[in-house]
DNA sequence: CTGAAAGCGCTTACAG
DNA sequence: CTGAAAGCGCTTACAG
């Protein structure tokens, strides 16, 4: 069996406590003994049970993760980068795939109340959830990820507002007259942002808002639906010169569908997607984005929740990134 | 703070046994005071804790997924795949990353050396690694994935040779008679039998085996060294009428090598993936590939990996999947 | 059917 | 500097 802290006590012939001692770094042990029980150590091959540890008011040393789906393209940048800082800080990450619904969001959110991670980071789909806000009241450490949850709370976003308003202004700069929004999930602030930043450009260029040019798109289903709604767009005004459109994957969609229309990108129509996925650089043409700093935005969640759990008392944190704007050849 | 048992003991006014007893759902409780026990777990919100159950011998409901990155683009459908098998088990399954690096893969091997979670997935660069043997000669439940490890463990890979054999049969039978083969890390035995089950199909076909138009790709790069590759490739030979590769990204960028070159795909050149990636569908022309079940792959793991946490003794089992092949636009 | 006790592998005051 | 003891929150024989 695995040894345990007893056999390299009997082995060193000392107490556990002192085993105990050597283990945690204190100073006061001394060399001859701490060295006899470092050998020990090495000799059994011991490593002290995170259970045991965890159990006695310590850390478990492990976080989760809580996310729509690994599925969705953003999300493995996002993960991964949450998961290097989790690792460089000594910590597991549980990876939790919710779907969006309800049931496994609640689930979940039953296994973290259960105090068995130290902490988790969010990037659910509803701003608000009872369950939620009831897990952060409890106490437990938490960050918002690309959320804006409606209380006080450490939070990681993109500027998403500015770097809509940035994206449709180039469009409009590049001589556009009818600029088309694919829009998101409005439940979802992030969408509701990005939209009211297409809007604020469009006024400032002194171009009337239509209604007509903005379809909804099922952020889930980013190609096809994409392609959907242009192909819906196509069908209520040819005139379209411009599409900006909330995801890479949409906007993809979008080029496919204008391509069977024999419209040309972007002689005819500009496309601009919002996101830098790995894809944006394999498409024909290659993609014209917004780049979304996706690890820097995991990682920056780990850091802020390992804070968090250090100083629960501390004051919270809103972390912001801008979105570059990231020429190549759509638009 | 959280309740513990104790506190739900005192408030039905029982022994922590009893509450203990009702919580494993044995029989041997009256019928009253189980309802009483309930009750006070209900009102209290008790949840046990799962560290102090793991260290009572018992399990701890956490397994790890131990591959090389999350964002090399098969890996999301199939840590899904295991994720949704884990939950529906009711396990939670820690994310590790290794980027095939030997330091990072040791500190994960230690970290579940520690007996911390129940069982492990690997689909780890190498076929072989003294660690990793090792913690499977000490008994630790773990299952190997898409990846053919020296020694008895239960395993869950692909028919690649076969699977390759079929591809290269399927570009020959189109009329093909310059098939050039992207190879992949000859490290990895994956690799090997998508090489050879493409010699094996050019043998049959009566066509020589020419090393020439053999060209290997950096897997972790998959799509700049597709178009590397056959850029090189067609510097070589400019009479190349097929490529085979193994897989979908590289493929991707063999696409975009031979439109920089003029070259049509399929009239001129036919190009067929392995993976059936989402992107697969997203390219011009959509990409003719090969249909790995990936997400049923991910599952298949954690079912073994749960069968072997309850019965280490049990014969290792090895589930082979086909890959099928999946006509579209490409070839 | 229920309780008292031992023990899982640790850590941490408390003595000495 | 070192040891003996209590305790973290559970489970599980062992009594009764």
């Amino acid at each position: 069996m695995v040894a345990t802290i007893k056999d390299v006590a009997k082995l060193a012939e000392v107490n556990i406590s002192t085993v105990s001692r050597v283990l945690s770094g204190r100073k006061n042990v001394s060399a001859p003994t701490k060295e006899r029980v470092l050998e020990a150590i090495r000799h059994l091959g011991y490593q002290p049970n995170p259970l045991a540890q965890g159990l006695k008011g310590g850390r478990t040393m492990t976080a989760a993760l809580v996310i729509p789906n690994i599925r969705n393209t953003i999300f493995p940048a996002v993960s991964r980068g949450a998961e290097d800082c989790a690792a460089k800080l000594g910590y597991n990450l549980i990876l939790c795939n919710t779907d969006e619904e309800a049931q496994r969001e609640k689930a979940y959110i039953e296994m973290l109340q259960k105090r068995f991670v130290d902490g988790a980071i969010f990037a659910t789909a509803t701003d608000d959830s009872d369950y939620l806000r009831e897990l952060a009241e409890s106490g437990f450490p938490m960050v918002a990820l690309m959320r804006d949850l409606h209380w006080n709370i450490d939070t990681v976003v993109t500027e998403n507002e500015e770097s809509a308003y940035h994206a449709t202004a180039y469009l409009l700069g590049r001589g556009c007259k009818r600029v088309a929004f694919l829009n998101g999930n409005e439940k979802i602030s992030l969408y509701r942002n990005r939209f009211s930043g297409y809007c604020r450009s469009l006024k400032d260029f002194g171009i009337p808002f239509d209604p007509e040019i903005v379809q909804e798109v099922d952020t889930r289903r980013d190609y096809h639906s994409g392609y959907q709604a242009t192909k819906l767009l196509l069908s209520r005004d040819r005139h379209i010169d411009g599409i900006f459109s909330p995801n890479d994957n949409a906007a993809i969609g979008a080029i496919a569908c204008l391509r069977d229309h024999d419209i040309r990108v972007p002689e005819d129509v500009k496309v601009l997607g919002f996101g830098n996925l790995e894809v944006a650089q394999m498409t024909t043409p290659p993609l014209t984005t917004m780049n979304q700093p996706l690890y820097k935005m995991g990682e920056t969640a780990m850091e802020l929740l390992f804070s968090r759990i250090g100083d629960p008392q501390a004051e919270a944190r809103r972390v912001v990134f801008q979105a570059e704007l990231l020429v190549r050849a759509s638009a």
